[in-house]
DNA sequence: ACTCTTATTGAGAATAAGTCTCTTTTGAAG
DNA sequence: CTTCAAAAGAGACTTATTCTCAATAAGAGT
């Protein structure tokens, strides 16, 4: 969790430090990112889509690349949410937050823990691990879940 | 986490509750995870391979039904590993543990921690959740991976 | 033990998230 | 301005998982 807040020029920095370059394509999606509204997740097509709507086309092929770079760097934070495919969100420690999740109907709550990020510092820096992202996903049964006779 | 130990009558009795059946399929299937050694996971081919091996050819489909429906009872856990496929190992508190994942080169590490089943707890109880299971998930370098320069 | 209903199985087709390949474009260093 | 490897775009491809449907069998009732 080494940085908090990412610019243009910070990613461009973190990216020439191995070797990679800084596309307009990068910057839209981060940018994107950081102007989500907080507790919002997006999947890559609905990333596609929103850059979509907003006039930036990218492909699919460099949406699913980048979000993958980005969750690797430890700028996004890359969550399975009980749907068949994954969610991004930006990875910044003081909107750190966890999801509880109904195995049933797929809602989805997000908490806060103060502890949470403790202990995965703490686990990470005793392995040596250089630690990018923790989260806490709590699988369980939603109180109208609970009263539905259906199946599972 | 009501229960640690399903036989296979207590299977029987809970799939009963709902109106559904104990087959040898399943009695098989919740064997397996019953006597894996602590700390192996199985996906859904893994656990095919393993009953093939064992004399018993249950068909994938099977497999995929049966290792989600006992998901959502809350007689197994369902692991997301960094690999393109979800893993399932048996639910029980006194073996809970979490998992400590290099996003690199995919090595886990387990790792206990007492707390992270009390926050579970609470947080699904002040929703009204009924919980099934809760995983902390890490994300981070491992040594190796921080020292190589390949790229990500 | 026999019957009946319907959940479940098995086989294979279908789906779709995500990756790969290859050509074209372009960031950025010198 | 040149150079060249990194990255983008288009679309084919892979493959984990789900779906469909006919055949089977669990379990309740007689
Ligand atoms: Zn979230
Ligand atoms: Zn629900
Ligand atoms: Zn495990
Ligand atoms: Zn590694």
């Amino acid at each position: 969790m080494s940085m908090s807040f990412y610019t243009a020029d910070s990613l461009k920095a973190e990216l020439h430090e191995r070797g990679w370059r800084l596309t307009p394509q990068r910057e839209i999606i981060l940018d994107i990112f950081q102007n989500l509204a907080a507790g919002k997740h997006l999947s890559a097509e609905d990333l596609c889509e929103l850059l979509h709507t907003e006039g930036h086309d990218i492909s699919l092929s460099t949406i699913y690349r980048t979000v993958k770079l980005m969750a690797r760097m430890g700028i996004l934070r890359e969550l399975e949410l009980a749907e068949d495919h994954k969610h991004y969100e930006i990875n910044q420690p003081h909107h750190h937050h966890h999801h509880l999740i109904c195995v049933r109907c797929n809602q989805t709550i997000e908490f806060k823990n103060e502890s949470v990020l403790k202990i995965g510092d703490k686990t990470s820096k005793k392995e040596g691990y250089h630690l990018l992202d923790c989260q806490l996903t709590i699988h369980a049964v939603c109180p109208a879940c609970q009263r539905s006779i259906l199946p599972v």
